[in-house]
DNA sequence: TTATTTTTTTAAACACTGTTCAATTACATT
DNA sequence: AATGTAATTGAACAGTGTTTAAAAAAATAA
């Protein structure tokens, strides 16, 4: 009887092996450039087959979106060990950056890609908690910044806009290669030594 | 026998009509989106003969891409005549974000796509000067902000990259639509309610 | 004007792409 | 063993960027 259940393991089985093949050549290469074919060829298995585990190109991208947003979250956690809210923003930044320029593609694939928006946009609030989750534990720290002294007069919601702005454009500065031109001297720290210069301005908001 | 010339300049002609073309539909429905064969159509020539007057794809995008910094470098311009250099220097964000907004898929050109970087940065350092120019205005503005009292103990380089990075974050965020789950109810004025968080910011930081 | 050379333009071809689909194979149930 | 279902395939479709040999057009030389 357990038959149908083995079968779906053996579904998950390759779904997952899809995933993990489709993660190694987009990471690898990109999305743009990676083929279907390529992806089959990697597991073993004809293009035909791939679309019987995932409808298009997109559902593949979007599954990894979504596993990226896991790993995030994932190292978020340590936060809530910070009981103070300023140091813990900037402990957020700093995780955030790490992350991002350790995960470069992966972070791509997040926030600076075009493709998945649509796709995301539509699919179930359940899908969504986690980019979701992210974004208002920032706004309820940076709400308890409010409360300890800090960012008087401001609004709570498009400051936190501001500082998600500030570290995504920070890193998505770096990784689209945008200031090899301008900053080429100190290609490697910039990013560090921006988030810095972040952390002192925000030093600089209790009243 | 001024033969050559008119040929110089009938070619340019046809450069400039693929040129066009090339932009038109660009913008109209992304660079990935859009074939040889569709701006060949356009212009009512043969998919070959685009390659006569560019080298690939790539060498069209690099063209637009120079074109794009050319008039966010003419609408900086204005700039020049306000003596006060934080009011400059936030006139120059309030540019900046009105122009990606105005022209979200040129922004999208510039400073978010990946593709054309790794030409760019072979190209001579002559075609450069537009980027290249319009960061060292900022630096220069910051340094004068420095002088008036403002940023003290800042590293003006790292700070310049911040700052861009934050009006770069707001707008490419917004442009690649990552603001829609995360702030649904406010998607049309969060970019400019961001900015305005910034200015309040950047005004504490006098000493 | 005619012949030659150079430049411009083209259509066809190559090796790809995402996706669909009828046919085949494999497997579980009756 | 026969039936029904699910998984897998390879071929096909319509598209992509790019190359190339051939043709057409234009400029130069005789």
């Amino acid at each position: 009887m357990g038959v149908a259940e083995r079968k779906e393991r053996e579904k998950e089985v390759l779904r997952e092996q899809i995933l993990t093949a489709a993660k190694t050549l987009f990471l690898e290469k990109g999305v743009e450039k990676t083929s279907i074919r390529n992806i089959a060829d990697l597991i073993e298995y004809s293009p035909g087959s791939i679309y019987h585990y995932f409808k298009d190109k997109n559902e593949i991208f979007h599954a990894l979106h979504q596993g990226g947003f896991q790993q995030l979250m994932s190292r978020m956690e340590v936060l809530v060990t910070i009981p103070n809210p300023m140091a813990r923003l900037k402990a957020m930044g700093s995780i955030y950056v790490d992350f991002a320029l350790e995960n470069p593609d992966m972070y791509d694939l997040m926030f600076i890609k075009e493709a998945p928006m649509e796709h995301v946009s539509n699919s179930n609030d359940e899908q969504w908690k986690e980019g979701f989750g992210t974004f208002n534990f920032l706004r309820a720290t940076i709400k308890e910044c409010a409360q300890a002294g800090y960012f008087q007069g401001h609004d709570e919601e498009a400051l936190s806009f501001l500082v998600w702005s500030t570290v995504h454009g920070m890193v998505s500065l770096q990784i689209r290669r945008r200031c090899e031109v301008v900053l080429a001297q100190r290609q490697g720290t910039i990013v560090k030594d921006g988030l810095n210069e972040f952390f002192s301005i925000l030093d600089r908001q209790s009243s």
